[in-house]
Formats: C-alpha cells, sequence, structure tokens
RNA sequence: GGCGAGGUAGCUCAGUUGGUUAGAGCAGUGGAAUCAUAAUCCACGUGUCGGGGGUUCGAAUCCCUCCCUCGCUACCA
C-alpha cells in the first residue's frame, strides 16, 4: 500500500457562512468529528494541520445587511467574532481560523482566476438580468421581489417564493421590482464567465474511484458524487453581477466578483498561508498544500459534498495543469449526514434548534462535545434530545466515568494518604486487566484511523464500564481491612486506569481530560500522550490532589425549559398539521373551498418538447383561462376540442413548461392507470359550480 | 414522477462477501454490594429486522412489488 508515504496530514472543516451563528447540527456534521480526529493525531505526535475560517461573501451577507441598514462588514465582523469565540470555547483546535474577506485571500483567489482566465479555460457566456436604473446595478435573484406566479404572494423573491415555497427563476416573477429602490427593472445584456466542470468528468470519476480504493471513501459520499456524475456536470458561472466580494481581476469586469462557490473553498488555501505568515515561516503552507506525502482530509456536511469532490477538484486540477505548483487533491471527504433537533430539521427561519453560544451559556462544552460524539450522523441522520442529552451526561460521563474517578480519588485521598500505593504483588484479575489496556488501545486508535468516531468513543466507555467491574469484583473496601497488599494493587491499577482513560477520552473531552491530569497531579506532559497510555506509568508514592466532582449531574428542572419551548413553536404546528393532513378524512367546510366548474375546451395544442403535457383554454362562462394538463398521453389535442369538462376554478397559479396554468382539468384513473376525462351532462351551463 | 438514502427492541442506534439461539447503550424488572456523585456490579428480551411475494438447504442481508420518512431533481395541477 502507498498507504505509508504520507508523512502529514492536513485537515479542514468547511468554512461557515457568517450570516448567522453556529449551531449544533454544523458541529455534529462536520467541526466536532474533525477536531476529535485532529487531536488523535496530535496526541500521538503526528504532524497535522488543522484549518478553517468564516466564508464571508455572497448575496445572503448582504440581504442581512440591507435589512439591518449596515453595511456587510458590520454583519460579517459580528458572526465571525461569535463564531470563532464560540468555536474557541467549545474547544475547536484549529490551528487557524481565518475569513476570506482579508485581502490574502482576495489576492489567492484571484491569482487562481487570473490562472483560468489567462489560460482560456473559462467561457465566456451573454445573458439577459434585470438591471436597476436607478441604483445603476444588476440585480441578484434575491434583489428582486414580485408577484408568484403561482400563489400571487406579491413578496416573492427572484429565486424562490417564501409563501409557496416554489422555486422560481427572476423571469417568472409578475411584476418585478428592485428591491433597493423600489423601481421597475429592465432586462439588460450581461457576460459571465463560467468553468467548463463537464470537461473534468472523467478525470474526477477516476480521481474519486482511485481514492476510494486508497482510503475507503463513505458510502453516502460516494452516491452523491455517482448522481452528479449521472446528470452529467454543467458549466458553472463563476463571476456575479454584485458589489460585495472578491473583484473579478480582468479590465471590463470590475464590477464584478467571483461567485461565493468558487472563491470560498480557496478560503482554506489561504488559511493556511495565513497561518504560515504568522509563523514566520511564508512559505511553509506549501508544505501542506503542495506536498505528495501530505494526506489531506476535509471534514464537511452532507450539503457540502459536491463542492468538495468534484468543483474543488476539477478547480485544483485544472491549476495544476498550467502550473509547476501542483496542488494535491482530498485524500478522502468523511462527510456527515444531518443532525436533526427533537425529531425535526434545525431552521434558522423557523427559530428551530438551538445555537452553540446559547447552549455553551448554561452547559460546559464536554457533555456536549460526549454526547454529539456519541450520535454523530456517520451513517444517517440522527437526532438531538435534550433528554436523551440529559441522560448520557448523567448516566454516563457522571455515573459511569466521573463517578468511577470519583470513587477511587476519595478512597487513595482516605487510605493511602493521596499517594499512589505500591504494587506487591498480582491477582489473576489485575493481570487480565493490565493484559486488556494495551487491547483496548489498539482497537479505539484503529477506529479513530478509520474515522469511526462513533465507535471509538463506545469502546472507551467500554473500558470504563470495565473499570467499575474491575474496582467491584476487587473489592478494596474489603481488601483494606483484610489484605492490605492486594488493595494497595487495586488501587494503584485504578488510578492507572484513569490516566489511560483520561488520555484516551481527550480528543472527545479534552477540558474533563485536562482536570482530571491537575487531579492526578500529572505535570510530565509524556503522561499526557497516547503511546503509553495503556501503561502503568504512575510511580508508587506519587503525590495526588483533593478529589473534586468531574461532572455534575443535570436536573429535570435544567431541561424543562428546553422542553416546553418546543411545544410553542411553530415547527410543531407545522408537524401537527403534517398528521392531520395524513387522515384522509376531511370536514364539509373543508370541501367547500374547492370551486368546481363546468367548461368547455374552446382551444388545444401539444405543450412543445413535452410528453405528457396539453395546453388547453376553456371557457368558463364568465372568463376563458388557460390550462395545462398532463393528458397527452391520453388524448388528442384535436379530441379535446369542443368537449365539456369539469375544472377546479380556484386552484393556486402553476407554471409547467412556462405556460402558466389556470386551473386543473378533472379526469379518473382507470385499472390500467390510463386518464379519462369525467364527462358532463351536454346541458349544462358553462361556469356552472359543482356542489 | 425520476434518482439516492433510510424503515432493526419502549427510545437512540450497530449489524449485509446470505449461515447456528439478530446485537449495544439507555429506559424497565429482579438481585448483590455499600468505597463512591442513591453511584457500581450481576441476571432478565415472545423484536412479524416496514408489508407482501420470490430465489435458496438457509434471507435483516439477494431479486420483484407495495407502503412510509428524508434528500436531490422534474414536464402533478
Amino acid at each position: 500500500m502507498d498507504k505509508k508515504k504520507f508523512t502529514r496530514t492536513l485537515v479542514t472543516a468547511a468554512l461557515p457562512y457568517a450570516n448567522g451563528p453556529i449551531h449544533l447540527g454544523h458541529l455534529a456534521g462536520a467541526y466536532l468529528p474533525a477536531d476529535i480526529f485532529v487531536r488523535f493525531k496530535r496526541l500521538k505526535g503526528e504532524d497535522i494541520l488543522f484549518i478553517c475560517g468564516s466564508d464571508e461573501h455572497g448575496v445572503p451577507i448582504t440581504i442581512t445587511a440591507e435589512k439591518e441598514g449596515v453595511s456587510p462588514k458590520v454583519i460579517i465582523d459580528r458572526y465571525h467574532e461569535m463564531n470563532r469565540k464560540a468555536f474557541e470555547d467549545f474547544g475547536m483546535s484549529f490551528d487557524n481560523y481565518s475569513r476570506t474577506s482579508l485581502p490574502l485571500h482576495h489576492k489567492t483567489a484571484q491569482e487562481f482566476f487570473l490562472k483560468y482566465y489567462q489560460n482560456g479555460i473559462l467561457k465566456q457566456k451573454k445573458e439577459l438580468q434585470y438591471y436597476d436604473e436607478k441604483a445603476k446595478m444588476f440585480l441578484p435573484d434575491r434583489y428582486l421581489v414580485g408577484t408568484c406566479p403561482h400563489c400571487k404572494s406579491e413578496d416573492a423573491r427572484g429565486d424562490q417564493c417564501e409563501n409557496c415555497g416554489s422555486y422560481l427563476n427572476p423571469t417568472d416573477l409578475i411584476n418585478p421590482k428592485s428591491k433597493i429602490t423600489g423601481e421597475t427593472p429592465i432586462l439588460k445584456e450581461t457576460t459571465h464567465f463560467y468553468f467548463p466542470l463537464g470537461n473534468y468528468q472523467e478525470r474526477l470519476e477516476k480521481y474519486i474511484a482511485e481514492k476510494d480504493k486508497q482510503e475507503g471513501w463513505k458510502e453516502n459520499v460516494l452516491n452523491y458524487c455517482q448522481s452528479w456524475f449521472k446528470e452529467g456536470l454543467q458549466d458553472r458561472a463563476v463571476t456575479r453581477d454584485l458589489d460585495w466580494g472578491v473583484k473579478v481581476p480582468v479590465e471590463g469586469f470590475e464590477n464584478k466578483v467571483l461567485y461565493v462557490w468558487f472563491e470560498a473553498v480557496l478560503g482554506y488555501i489561504s488559511s493556511t498561508k495565513e497561518w504560515a505568515e504568522k509563523q514566520g515561516k511564508p512559505e511553509e503552507w506549501r508544505k501542506y498544500w503542495q506536498s505528495e506525502e501530505t494526506k489531506y482530509i476535509a471534514f464537511i456536511g452532507k450539503d457540502n459534498v459536491v463542492f468538495h469532490t468534484i468543483v474543488f477538484p476539477a478547480m485544483l486540477m485544472a491549476w495544476n495543469d498550467l502550473s509547476e505548483e501542483k496542488y494535491i487533491l482530498p485524500d478522502n471527504v468523511p462527510a456527515n449526514e444531518f443532525l436533526n433537533y427533537e425529531g425535526l430539521k434545525f431552521s434558522k427561519s423557523r427559530g428551530w434548534g438551538i445555537d452553540l453560544k446559547d447552549f455553551l451559556e448554561h452547559f460546559p462544552p464536554d457533555p456536549l462535545r460526549y454526547y454529539l460524539a456519541s450520535i454523530l450522523p456517520e451513517n444517517r441522520d440522527t437526532d438531538f434530545y435534550w433528554r436523551d442529552f440529559q441522560a448520557k451526561n448523567n448516566n454516563e460521563l457522571a455515573d459511569i466515568f466521573g463517578n468511577f474517578v470519583n470513587r477511587t480519588l476519595t478512597f487513595t485521598n482516605k487510605h493511602f494518604n493521596s499517594q499512589v500505593p505500591e504494587i506487591k504483588k498480582l491477582s489473576e484479575l489485575d493481570e487480565e486487566l493490565i493484559k486488556q489496556l494495551p487491547e483496548f488501545k489498539n482497537r479505539i486508535e484503529a477506529l479513530y484511523e478509520k474515522i469511526k468516531i462513533k465507535d471509538a468513543l463506545n469502546e472507551t466507555m467500554n473500558l470504563a464500564r470495565l473499570a467499575n467491574k474491575y474496582f467491584n469484583d476487587s473489592q478494596p473496601w474489603k481488601t483494606i481491612k483484610e489484605d492490605y497488599d492486594a488493595c494497595a494493587t487495586t488501587i494503584n491499577l485504578s488510578l492507572q486506569l484513569i490516566r489511560t482513560l483520561a488520555v484516551l477520552l481527550s480528543p472527545v473531552i479534552p477540558f474533563t481530560s485536562e482536570k482530571i491530569f491537575k487531579l492526578l497531579n500529572i505535570e510530565d506532559e509524556d503522561l499526557k500522550k497516547w503511546d503509553g497510555c495503556d501503561e502503568t506509568k504512575l510511580k508508587a508514592g506519587h503525590k495526588i490532589n483533593q478529589p473534586e466532582i468531574i461532572f455534575t449531574k443535570i436536573d429535570d428542572k435544567v431541561i424543562e425549559p428546553y422542553l416546553k419551548s418546543q411545544e410553542k413553536t411553530e415547527v410543531q404546528s407545522v408537524k401537527n398539521q403534517k398528521t392531520e393532513t395524513k387522515s384522509n378524512v376531511i370536514d364539509i367546510d373543508e370541501f367547500k373551498k374547492v370551486e368546481i366548474r363546468v367548461a368547455k375546451v374552446i382551444e388545444c395544442e401539444a405543450v412543445p418538447k413535452s410528453k405528457k403535457l396539453l395546453k388547453l383554454k376553456v371557457d368558463l362562462g364568465f372568463e376563458q383561462r388557460q390550462v395545462i394538463a398532463g393528458l397527452a398521453e391520453f388524448y388528442k389535442p384535436e379530441e379535446m376540442i369542443g368537449k365539456k369538462v369539469l375544472v377546479v376554478s380556484n386552484l393556486k397559479e402553476a407554471k409547467l413548461m412556462n405556460e402558466i396554468s389556470q386551473g386543473m382539468i378533472l379526469a379518473v384513473e382507470d385499472e390500467n392507470n390510463q386518464l379519462k376525462l369525467v364527462t358532463v351532462d351536454e346541458n349544462l351551463p358553462l361556469g356552472s359550480l359543482l356542489r
């Protein structure tokens, strides 16, 4: 295996977007597993660099700024600092936490862009885009408001209607207005650069297959990639008409910036450069990005897979084709699924979930780290439950691990004058325990190496359980009266076990491990390292400190406010609605909402390029409407003309294949899945309402 | 509608190159013990492995089909 050639590791964690606070879902997706992995590697004394930073460009930030009437800088400064601090309090051990608004990052991103531009990699395409003549700027989708063609809601955005949830193109909007000036924008031609992702598809597929073979990629990640490849990679625009961002360094394009997806991933590189500068060795970053001896692991959540397995590698390939300085590509992208909150998705707009910052105001970081690590969505979506958090903290951290530490230290304090007693003889039980330590260490190590963090933690806790069993079975409270030497051995080994557990658990609960080292009066850094943590290194006679409780239990009263606040949230009511609609029974009022009328088809043609759709004009007596119906497989257009049909006349308007549909024609499906029109008595007048 | 993932114990989740009586933690029941944060240790599971069908000596695992959840996507209206 060529695995052995790696002499150092580069780890990046997805750059959090500086438009809001970090919440627990983010932690479980990318940051905590990355941090645990990195801490483990550092404990082993390996050369590893851990890079992150804030992603500070893009339209959502400018929108937030507009809303608050401040500059985007105010927004990014706020959230960059808030998240940096929250990460620090949570124990994230980044070597560098940078931000993409730094000049260094702008320079790096422009360098990449220019390399592509000057070598003819990028395509230019002209397109029409809304332009605000008063503000003298092109309007991003989100800066457009207008009437939704589907639900007639008047404040739909250019990209999506929040009222009905449908995705829109800016040109779909009826009566579009600029969000900035309120003026009606005009369509104006603009030119954008595109990155030809499709040109790299074959190499990307090969690259992923190869890395998977070497590193064993996660199945979910491979599946996401497969589905992108299957659809075929498309050109992606790399520029936007915006003010806020990295300027396009080309004459005539001064008013455009690089699209965030293009420059944000490069933030990993610029953050590494910043780190190198801080070290006083400005070229040191190359050791991590441009050396075949470096293994690169990118921790992300599943929403980021395409950028890290396809877009970013393609960009680096393109660069490497043109330069002597060649970048390494991600060797592994261990993306997690999502963490939900009490059974539902985290949702900022609905106020569902809890921010890291708020959490840490009420609880210390280690119980959260422990709990999240034990429920990481490594294979599928998982849930954060307050009850479960409380249970794991109380039953596992406090009762199993905390109590073992406490009972041992207290015993040592009481019977051995706070000194590590001497081992004079070993019982079978003692020997068995000593034998098991390296076995546990090796199993846990192997799991961490495979980034199976949940399993590693579980195995570590098994050792804590074993520790309690050993203590129980040895009965030192009895032997202290009957067999002093046996008791001394039990306590000696129990103290050794505490050190072993403190080391093994330190990637997950670093603050507590440090506290335990203090209780054990361990200052020698060698005794805090991974290697040798399975050996009995505490010397007889070593003085330890007074015992302290290392984990406090969480009382019901502390949890209750969180449980109660859920009941009131909007999301909960959405869930209730959902379950209600599941039942098929509706009451008469609901039915009365539906207006069904008799109509006559007066025109009908097939919708071009469509298999199923017919475009009809129907006469409702009082008005004529266009309806799009999925009947093309069952009726020819000419058959339809003149037929009297039933039409739902108060249905939300919808757009299908760019055609407006203002109603629904009723049809039934027969036993062969064929649709048949519902026919009506010829004598009924047009517009008659079904009762 | 299409594609992908998931549906395993009361709860949270492991487990598929097909192989004895399907696992862990938590919760629950009973017991032991009393050094310790009323902590610990031991014992205890009739689970239709989402439903149905098939392949096989043998299926949680492979195939078909249906139902439900989630994600992406689309020409439901």
